[in-house]
DNA sequence: ATAAAGTTTCCAGTAACTGGAATGTAAAGA
DNA sequence: TCTTTACATTCCAGTTACTGGAAACTTTAT
């Protein structure tokens, strides 16, 4: 099939699919006659696991690392379940920080009459 | 004083604060004999503000905002606390996002044995 | 036959820096 | 004073993961 059948299956764009292709992550075997490209119905399923990957926010080499596993069938559970809990804790550390940030913000907020006279907590607690 | 002073005192790298002199955010007076920025401690303010509106997750053109209502004495509070509940918003998109990532990947790490079997549920969910 | 739709490659831009090279200036020690 | 060292300058490239657009080609539909 061509990209935007494979795009449209894998639910991703075409210019992503050719940037996967682009770089050697997904790369599609080549029609001689037109020198389109040419998407297997594994290509899609990588297609797919990347992406699904890359929703919970693994990171393009990380997509690398866990496809090179997923297409080794004597790969073990347990790297795959390292680099996941990895992701996590980096997930909660996103958190812990986007927690904190708007704690103190919504707290700026409050303090902030919101109206047309120019004293604001705000810029003065940025200013400190 | 001179640019390393400047980044010590606003606690950003001078790399940063030479950055921030490219994209005319606090451009500093020169020395006329070697050509070396030479920073006020009115630049250094701006610094410190900036820097602490980066750390609060405010985007440069957002700093650049808040900077102009930060100079603008006649500026109203409104604006301010417009521009930072917004802030707070796509905080909270971010952190709902985060979450839910958060517990769909430890659901599939508690379903994982994590041994040296190649079965894997986190692969299977990703392939699905 | 022609026009529309799809595909290709290549280049540039995004955000906010960071690293490094080549070169110039200032400060400190011998 | 000379030299070394430390710091400064500009400019270019790289980072991440794409996205947009242009020019040129192929396929499909009318």
């Amino acid at each position: 099939m061509n990209i935007s059948q494979a795009a449209k299956l894998s639910g991703l764009s075409v210019k992503t699919v050719r940037y996967y292709a682009d770089i050697k992550m997904v790369e599609p075997a080549r029609d001689i006659q037109s020198g389109y490209r040419s998407y297997s119905n594994d290509d899609v399923s990588k297609l797919n696991f990347i992406g699904k990957a890359r929703r919970f926010n693994f990171s393009i080499s990380e997509c690398r690392e866990l496809l090179s596993l997923y297409q080794d069938k004597k790969r073990s559970s347990k790297e795959v379940k390292k680099l996941t809990l990895a992701k996590i804790a980096s997930i909660d550390e996103k958190l812990k920080e986007f927690h904190s940030l708007r704690d103190e913000l919504s707290h700026l907020v409050n303090c902030c009459n919101g109206d047309d006279r120019p004293s604001c907590p705000i810029l003065d607690e940025l200013s400190k």
